[in-house]
RNA sequence: GCAUCCGUAGCUCAAUUGGAUAGAGCUUCUGACUUCGGAUCAGAAGGUUGGGGGUUCAAGUCCCUCCGGAUGCACCA
């Protein structure tokens, strides 16, 4: 049985309550990390909120409770405070425990979630023949971080990339590809080509409007099935499926589908029919609307479900989507939740799609998720632009960082080899940026600035590889001999307790963090360990230190490597053993 | 006009069911090197959380209002 000290406090504080209060009504009592130290080590606030529904005395009922706690075990008296906070403290026996188990790799201080839930995750959704940008790397890279947390807590998760794949610009590259297409350029890299294509027609069509008709008449024709249409359309598909898993593969991402949005072409008029036949929409102006009365904030903002010229748009193909997804898709199982990773301006788009969906099958019981995020923006919170005023593409985006890294770790450690410094400058610019992005609160617009992400001082991922690789050093100093030490741990320094109790909190990070889709919590986390260690690093020496020391300290080093190792992981993150 | 989101130190950002003294990094200043990797650590300075009102034992967080900004709002996705 794994000691997991938060797990257990909240487990004997529900035990002790419900003695207490006599019912089980207590829903969700929270032990969590004190604010400060010098209140202990885990504290509670949720007598007081229980108190105060029960218009009971809250420090009064703090005290009840704790004259009923149940943990000497593994606390000292608890002691009520303030207004009604019960303060817990950790005995010595209890943290060296829970240390050993880990050390022994029993557990990494979390625990796999004892209700797994399937989880759908829906993120990426590039538009095929165009190259992807620093538009598609935070649904990227948060869906991602996501997913693996997800996993990581033992929830069936499936990834699922939507792909633009039917959109109206296929129209206008029809067009292009049937009349200005250059064999070359396109062997040479198809994507460019065919951005070339699609800009060239654009503009076309801005002045000329038989281009802009003959673009709509080869859409037609395309969804009306066309061969040839299709058949180049297919190709286009093809040759945009390969950039997209060439970038995906560089970034370490993986999806286990990827249903375009054509994929659900087939769907889309049984579910406006169904609408339809339901009265849950309407006709207006030639187009079907769903109109939503009762919803406040949807009141002004009535849903299309198909255009007056008999078209669908993109919220059928998510009704469809949806439906399909709920159903089971094509792997027979029903998710409990279904969670989108896209933008804050597609808020309105998603409350729209999921009042429809709740209306249409009333009876589905699935979490509808949308995980909205921030823009990203230049330094002067402009829009991140190039030089010259183009989208930055990710490739491009994604060599820059290994350049720059690559010059900071050959100015540092010019005695590693060629391969060694690329290898490592791989990782660091990948995790950068990758964790650049994640350790920000993804509700706010993210300033990119090259200089931040690549900062070894501060929240960022040099800072954390570097904290794991003086780890990584000292065993490799000590020799195979060295392991992660045995015996108890007997921790004196305050440096050797604040790291231990630090490692302590990892899963119930990994928890808030998968609970509010927040990997900035997880970062926040692993950047504050960085520091435990850097302290206790400089204050305690390991492989110097006389042998009752040394264990311990070889342990607490050992641990914490592997919470960074398995923390970074979690965030799509490698690590390197030098840097 | 309607709706959503945001406003925290000079700058970039945190702040876990509303919780105890709003925290980091950068910048500035001051310290610690015969380094288990100094790509480090310690300390100082920096705040009326846009303004005002309200709810609460407790508000950056919830409610109202005003100011300022971003985004979206029927035939693009």
């Amino acid at each position: 049985m794994a000691t997991l000290l938060h797990k257990i406090l909240e487990q004997k504080l529900q035990e002790a309550v419900s003695i207490v209060l006599g019912d089980a009504g207590a829903a969700a009592l929270l032990v969590r990390p004190c604010p400060d130290p010098k209140f202990g080590d885990y504290q509670t606030n949720a007598l007081m909120a229980l108190a105060k529904a029960r218009k009971m005395n809250p420090r009064q009922l703090a005290a009840e409770v704790a004259a009923k706690l149940d943990i000497a075990q593994w606390c000292e008296p608890v002691e009520v405070a303030g207004a009604g906070f019960l303060n817990f403290r950790l005995k010595p026996s209890a943290l060296a425990q829970a240390l050993r188990e880990a050390a022994d790799g029993r557990h990494l201080f979390f625990q796999k979630t004892s209700e797994p839930r399937c989880v759908i995750i829906d993120f990426s959704s590039p538009n095929a023949a165009k190259p992807m940008h620093v538009g598609h790397i935070r649904s990227t890279i948060l869906g991602d971080a996501l997913a693996r947390v997800l996993r990581l807590l033992g929830h069936h998760v499936i990834t699922d990339n939507h792909i633009g794949d039917w959109g109206t610009q296929f129209g206008k590259l029809l067009v292009g590809w049937k009349s200005h297409l250059d064999p070359e350029r396109l062997r040479a890299n198809p994507i460019e080509e065919m951005e070339r294509l699609y800009k060239l027609v654009n503009a076309q069509c801005e002045s000329d409007p038989q281009v802009l008709e003959n673009a709509r008449q080869e859409l037609v024709k395309l969804q009306a099935g066309d061969e040839e249409n299709l058949r180049l359309w297919r190709e286009m598909i093809a040759l945009s499926q390969t950039q997209f898993e060439w970038v995906y593969a560089r970034l370490g991402v993986k999806f286990d589908y990827s249903l375009g949005e054509s994929y659900y072409q087939p769907m889309l008029k049984k579910v406006v029919d169904e609408l339809a036949e339901r009265g849950l929409a309407q006709p207006s102006e030639g187009a079907m609307m769903v109109y939503f009365e009762d919803l406040p904030e949807l009141k002004d903002h009535p849903a299309m479900v198909r255009k007056s010229d008999g078209g669908f748009n993109y919220t059928t193909t998510d009704l469809a989507t949806l439906l399909f997804r709920w159903q089971g898709g094509t792997w027979s199982v029903r998710p409990n939740e279904i969670i989108y990773v896209t933008g804050a301006p597609q808020q309105l788009h998603f409350k729209q799609l999921f009042a429809v969906f709740r209306r249409w099958h009333s009876e589905a019981h699935v979490k509808l998720a949308h995980v909205w995020f921030g823009s990203v923006l230049g330094e002067g919170g402009k829009p991140f632009k190039t030089r010259s005023g183009e989208t930055v593409r990710l490739e491009d985006l994604l060599d820059e960082a290994e350049e720059r890294a690559l010059k900071v770790v050959s100015a540092k450690n010019p005695d590693l080899d060629q391969a060694q410094r690329g290898e490592i400058a791989r990782v660091v610019g990948l995790g950068a940026i990758k964790y650049a992005d994640l350790a920000q609160n993804r509700q706010s617009d993210y300033v990119f600035s090259w200089d931040k992400m690549l900062a070894l001082q501060g929240n960022t991922a040099p800072y954390l590889l570097y904290a794991y690789t003086r780890i990584r050093s000292i065993f490799r100093k000590g020799g195979e001999s060295v392991t992660g030490g045995e015996g108890e741990f007997v921790l004196a320094a305050p440096e050797e307790l604040a790291l231990a109790r630090h490692l302590l909190n990892f899963g119930l990070v990994l928890d808030a963090a998968a609970e509010d889709y927040r990997p900035n919590f997880l970062c926040e986390y692993l950047y504050e360990l960085a520091g435990h260690f850097a302290r206790f690093y400089e204050n305690c020496p390991v492989l110097k230190s006389e042998e009752a020391n040394r264990a311990t300290r070889l342990g607490l080093c050992d641990v914490t490597a592997r919470v960074l190792k398995q923390g970074l992981g979690v965030l799509g993150i490698e690590t390197t053993e030098q840097m």
